[in-house]
DNA sequence: CTTGAGCTTCCCGTCACTGGAAGCCTTATA
DNA sequence: TATAAGGCTTCCAGTGACGGGAAGCTCAAG
């Protein structure tokens, strides 16, 4: 298989096939003129990282998930553990980002949002050092 | 005011207080010795970007909101407006950590987490193509 | 034989900093 | 007065995870 092809399938755009080969995530082969000779097995990894990326995981969870998935002897603690970290980052995310937005819809609600340039969004940005 | 009474101050550090001078957020004036001389007025707008950014907004934000903040004639809508656009991109932001956080809390739920190989996430992650 | 699509590598840009090196300036202490 | 420590300067490089685009090779169709 071709990148194209490969992209198409597993949903990976092609940019980001080649800079995962560039990091030594995919090792495909060369066929004789240059082009990159995919496997099955390179799509199926493909499109593990793909899911796992659209999960949020970092390049370097997905190392170490394709790692466990290709580990006939792992053991399932060791891939949940990597999962309970990433939820729990994704928690502490959600609930930073969930405090901006109760301040800020806060200040939007308090803002008249009319022709004169009093503002209680710009008064809270500036207020007192 | 040398720069590292400012990022006391204002709360930013000196590093990014250069690279802020570096993109003209702020402009300094400059001693005789070539240190940067920052006036009462450098330091409030520092601190105004400081609570910008820590509400989420971008430097092109910041950078928005300070003109607006320097301009008396401005209208209080127009400020309400990039505020609501950024509170939008944050429940944006909110709503996809939430799906991946539902996702992925269901498939930590569902692995055992024992010496087992068996786990059902790299099975969700490695379903066919 | 030409055209167009697909493939290659390489380099730059993104966003908002952060770290570190090399070297000048100031202040305090021995 | 010498020196050491700390603060300041500039410049360069790296972060994460790609995306855009240029220059050039390869392949399939008409």
């Amino acid at each position: 298989m071709n990148i194209g092809e490969v992209a198409e399938r597993s949903g990976v755009p092609a940019k980001t096939i080649r800079y995962y080969e560039d990091i030594g995530l995919v090792r495909p082969l060369r066929s004789a003129n240059g082009y990159r000779a995919f496997r099955e097995q390179d799509l199926h990894k493909l499109a593990f990282v793909g899911r796992a990326r659209a999960l949020g995981f970092s390049i370097e969870d997905c190392r170490t998930l394709v790692a466990l998935y290709e580990d006939d002897s792992r053991a399932s603690a060791q891939v949940k553990s990597v999962a309970e970290d990433h939820l729990h980052q994704i928690d502490a995310k959600i609930a930073q980002l969930q405090s901006m937005r109760d301040t800020l819809a806060r200040l939007v609600q308090s803002c008249h949002g009319d022709n004169r340039p009093d503002c209680p969004i710009l008064n809270d940005l500036a207020r007192d050092v």
